[in-house]
DNA sequence: GAAATAAATTTGCATATTACAACTATTTTA
DNA sequence: TAAAATAGTTGTAATATGCAAATTTATTTC
């Protein structure tokens, strides 16, 4: 059962993996500023919950691969935003179309009758996971 | 729909993440070793879909921490057998019991009508998976 | 208004990961 | 028996990660 849903983890992740050779790292860094559109280092690193040296470091990766842009904020010169250039808009899109290609493939594939189960089953499970990350992050706030 | 089945994934990432201040290869290998027993190097760089050099490199750093032993195959003087000590047991064993928590609380919070259902929502996701894993494996070893 | 404090980002430092290439030792093949 | 194949380690280069320190800018305090 718990190995079952490890498997189906695994194989979303590999499905991630085939990314424009891009490193994972810089993958979600792409699609986050991708999503967001305009968005600070600072907001970057909370939203990946990785430190600021890294988002630094990786975005810096993204800019020499001219993928990413760097600019000052207007309104405070202490805030460096992000985002793509017309090269990473292309990266991204391409992204976000090979998820989207797998897990329409995967819908597809599950037999028709079966299908408002799964995705009612979905949104239980993120239901019931988003309640239990609640509890795990008021636990880290106490400690 | 697609969002909300990234989420759950980052979600069990996430607790898998909460492990004896160890890195993520060094979890990924440690279990293996631990599930598998007793397993070569080469075994493990292909079960892992990893390079032998990172392998040799990851189990390197397990053994430093005393977390497994190198020893040498008897039948075969090329192999080198992958065990994990008493210590790295003790973590083998505190990483699968924080999942199964995970996954045992993720199942208790489902409400009870709706638990067959999701249990066999996920056996349809696995059989699916697999299958396009095993037409993207296909593809690849035509490439 | 000046000084102290806080905040955002970058860089130094150390450790880890990853893969390709080269090397060594062992086993298999011809 | 020599050549080829195999398993594992090490060199190399690039990237990731977090803690600490440094710099610049903004906010708060007096």
């Amino acid at each position: 059962m718990i190995r079952l849903f490890e498997r189906i983890i695994g194989m979303a992740d590999e499905n991630q993996m085939t990314c424009c050779r891009m490193t994972l790292a810089q993958c979600h860094a792409l699609v986050e500023v991708g999503r967001t559109k305009d968005i600070s280092l600072n907001q970057l690193s909370q939203m990946l919950e990785l430190d600021n040296s890294t988002l630094s470091r990786t975005v810096n990766n993204l800019v020499v691969s001219g993928l990413a842009e760097r600019y000052e904020d207007p309104n405070d010169r202490r805030y460096i935003k992000i985002k793509l250039t017309e090269q990473g808009m292309m990266n991204f899109h391409a992204i976000e179309e090979t998820m989207n290609t797998y897990y329409e493939t995967l819908f597809q594939m599950i037999p028709e009758e079966k299908r408002d189960q799964v995705i009612d089953s979905i949104h239980i499970l993120n239901e019931v996971g988003s309640k239990i990350m609640c509890c795990v992050k008021e636990k880290k706030n106490e400690e």
